[in-house]
DNA sequence: GCAAAAGTGTTGCATCTACACCCATGC
DNA sequence: GCATGGGTGTAGATGCAACACTTTTGC
């Protein structure tokens, strides 16, 4: 089954999306495992096709892996070293490949195309991770959060792509107030103190994180969150835009 | 003459470089004019060759244009519109198609390429406008320098592309110091404040500038620089790197 | 001396940081 | 009452902007 070639899409370009969630006081990316005999990761990618601009093929390629629509999404750098060919998936696992040609999953042409070098434009997400059921894509045996700070070692240079995709949500996280994308509807206070430790894995002072995050004047005060502890109810906030 | 293939270069991607330069307290633009009967302009560019990085392929192409080398360069941004065709220069100047077939400048397959949808990788440069002799490309009829603030009309999204760049210029110049690229060697704290006006269209007071450059501590203070004009002479500074 | 521009110092305001204190809740 | 965490207030430090003043140069 021809799947890819130049009439459909771009070659030898991609796109890379690291989708950051939130959890449990940690910083997730989605990653997924190539259904191959070896471990080998990947950040979820895609290709563009000929009639789409590039934001459109990301929008697409993350609606794919996660269902969700209208999400934070911005490109953040292009990776173009020569050495960008996916080497770890397309010579040393012949007996896949051998299988797939045989299911007719892919040509010797999709192979073709797959085996040259990309250059590949590295975009960043932030998704409610809540409302996120990760959806495996073609090569994909499964599709996990990891902890930023727990990464597996990928191909070619993504996890260097994760870094840089890192760095660029470090400098616009309060720039440009984009980490709310990252929290469900309501939340406390703290809630977001915590996934701000989370992104720059350092400590911030309680009440002044306080202060200085009402004071931006961005968010609606609610009722107050009782969650039966021993101690004062915090108030739930939302996000106004 | 085949020019350009998918052998030699990676297909429907290039490089467009927004080079600034700063002379007379004017930020300016290197534009090329195309040689065509119509008056068409565009930000010099170029094709990444396939066994060179994205980063060597923007040296390359902006060493051909200036002459120099060692220049600040990055990229700033990507520019993936699926309207980004060359309708200007490859469909509308049919008299000049056929003046570069007969005289062999290019091939029917070359035309073909270039007349393809292309994604491009904004690069933005800072130069010593006094070290470079603009060069003529092959599609050129002159490379001028344009106050940035008078631009003419460019193909495509050029004029949008120098915005973006301007936009990450002003991010970028106190964060990372990187203004010092466009000034010579020696330069007075005036000039540097010249400088800062002519990037963000706005004046700055001049003893408080004088003191946050200083302060930044990077500058060697040298002689002084005796203008012939009645008043006090200014010292020279290098940039310390 | 005088005009012009360089260089330095000072004061006030806004912002950030550290510390202190009171409030609500369940046991 | 007491421990726990939420919410608010205040003093000190730091950084930036506006203003004032002195210095050097050529006429």
């Amino acid at each position: 089954m021809k799947l890819f070639d130049e009439h459909n899409f771009i070659q030898q370009l991609s796109i890379d999306c690291v989708i950051f969630g939130y959890k449990e006081k940690e910083l997730k990316v989605l990653i997924s495992k190539v259904k191959v005999e070896l471990d080998i990761y990947t950040l979820p990618g895609g290709f563009i096709k000929q009639e789409e601009s590039i934001d459109e093929a990301a929008k697409r390629i993350l609606e794919e892996r996660t269902g969700l629509k209208d999400i934070f999404l911005e490109q953040y750098r292009v990776f173009g070293e020569p050495f960008r060919i996916n080497h770890e998936i397309f010579e040393n696992i012949n007996s896949l490949k051998k299988e797939w040609l045989e299911q007719g999953v892919l040509d010797e042409n999709d192979i073709k195309w797959l085996s040259k070098r990309f250059v590949s434009i590295g975009y960043y997400a932030l998704v409610d991770i809540n409302k996120v059921s990760p959806q495996k894509g073609l090569f994909d045996e499964s599709v996990d959060w990891y902890n930023v700070k727990e990464l597996p070692s990928m191909i070619m240079d993504h996890n260097k792509m994760v870094q840089f995709a890192l760095e660029t949500l470090r400098l616009f996280l309060d720039q440009k107030l984009i980490g709310f994308n990252l929290l469900p509807e309501t939340f406390t206070i703290r809630e977001v103190q915590e996934l701000y430790e989370a992104v720059y894995d350092k400590p911030f002072a309680r009440n002044n994180f306080q202060k200085k995050i009402l004071d931006l004047d961005v968010l609606e005060r609610l009722e107050k969150k009782f969650t039966g502890a021993a101690n004062k109810a915090p108030y739930l906030y939302r996000f106004r835009n």
